[in-house]
DNA sequence: ATCTATTGTCTCATTTTATGACAATAATTC
DNA sequence: GAATTATTGTCATAAAATGAGACAATAGAT
């Protein structure tokens, strides 16, 4: 089954990465759809036996986007008896003509590592797996079922990715390396899903004393044009 | 060994359990030695493979305290590559003359769950596993070198109680079913390594309307005495 | 030159937090 | 039983953070 039945993975883990993306309004994921099945479900893969997790999971998210360098957090393992989910598996082996023989360990039971990763949205390019046929980005409030309990492991990143977002101020890993206050305010706002204050946010993040200020940026707008911004 | 070449465990997979406790005036965390090693370890074990990694280290947590609804909160999965040390689990399996052929899956490599437990400290009955001889209370600040990385998933631990107390509010935790605002503060203190303002603490307290009051607690000291709250 | 939309900054009101003051009080001492 | 001691609960005021709006500056269109 093109090279995977032949890797040593560590058994009965994997683990599946929520990819965020902005694209200037919506926080988007990347959803990959496997091949003949009407399956969603988000990009992920198995651990080598002399692989770290987190090096499986940056080069799973190197693959599907082609990005080096991603800010990449691993938030909760999901272990329940019950989130596998067998005949799912199973059809989407079939759809490939695999050995099934061969293949059963992927029908066991699995505990997967949930991690969420940052990335600039005009960076990336979209690559399918070698399960799936296609791979796109679904905004966060249209996204498809998910296979498993995808779906439930996308609600939990949200959370996570909420609550460090201001904490951590990870927000510009969203955004190209210099932005104006106005794109930075709209990641937040699609991130929390509410609307913020101009003024204040503005006053708050200068106050910080993380942006560095650069040249304007000249949109050919009829108005006042912003200062470019980066992390420091 | 004991029951455990008996089982069927996931491979490949543990869990460890930072778990807490506060004496009145110090954040500890119970702590097993191994028989005849000299090796300090965290509590931990395997998961069954009907098991969800919640329920194992539910269990886990139950056997060496004695406690049932524990709070419980699983932190982050190590899965470093170079985490496993297979010298110190062959001491501990030949100081128990146990058959290395059967039990030679503890010696692969490891990824490990880790939870932290926040209990009352004089609910506890702290029990050794099959394993170890002796299990204790450790101050936080003068634990002993704990094997493979242990000392680093208390750290972790540590990092995430911190930032989950305030937020999560879940100091009462650490302390019996009534307390003292003063009793309180101490765990706040003891938790975050820094000095609170009394008069500060107990107005937010107060404020957030989470705090239920009981009657005045007579201590037998020449003071007012204060009155007792509990978790509403 | 005038107009439009957006930006950067300022002001004032409101809310939250810091810091200290003070009265209430449970047990001890005289 | 009155004075003493240590701690508690609450208030008063100061300082800091945030909310909400006003307004001048300005890049391009008309």
């Amino acid at each position: 089954m093109k090279g995977l039945e032949n890797k040593n993975f560590i058994p009965n883990l994997s683990f599946d990465c929520v990819i965020f993306g902005f694209n200037g309004k919506l926080l988007k994921i990347l959803i990959l759809e496997y091949q003949n099945t009407g399956v969603y479900a988000l990009p992920g893969g198995f651990i080598e036996i002399d692989q770290s997790i987190d090096d499986a999971a940056k080069q799973g998210v190197k693959e599907r986007t082609g990005l080096d360098n991603v800010y990449l957090d691993q938030f909760y393992i999901f272990g329940n008896v019950d989130r596998a989910d067998p005949g799912h598996m199973k059809r989407i082996l079939t759809a490939n003509n695999d050995n099934t023989e061969e293949n059963s360990w992927m029908l066991e039971r699995f505990n997967t590592v949930g991690y969420y990763a940052l990335i600039n949205y005009e960076e990336v390019t979209p690559t399918p797996d070698e399960y799936s046929d296609s791979i796109g980005w679904y905004a966060i409030d249209e996204l498809p079922k998910l296979m498993m309990d995808h779906n439930n492991i996308v609600e939990k990143a949200l959370q996570v990715l909420r609550s460090n977002l201001s904490e951590k101020l990870i927000g510009m890993n969203l955004l190209p390396s210099k932005f104006t206050m106005k794109q930075l305010q709209m990641v937040f706002e699609a991130v929390l899903d509410q609307k913020l204050r101009r003024t204040t946010f503005q006053r708050k993040m200068l106050s910080l004393d993380i942006l560095e200020r650069h040249e304007k940026l000249f949109q050919g707008k009829a108005h006042k044009a912003p200062y470019q911004y980066s992390f420091k």
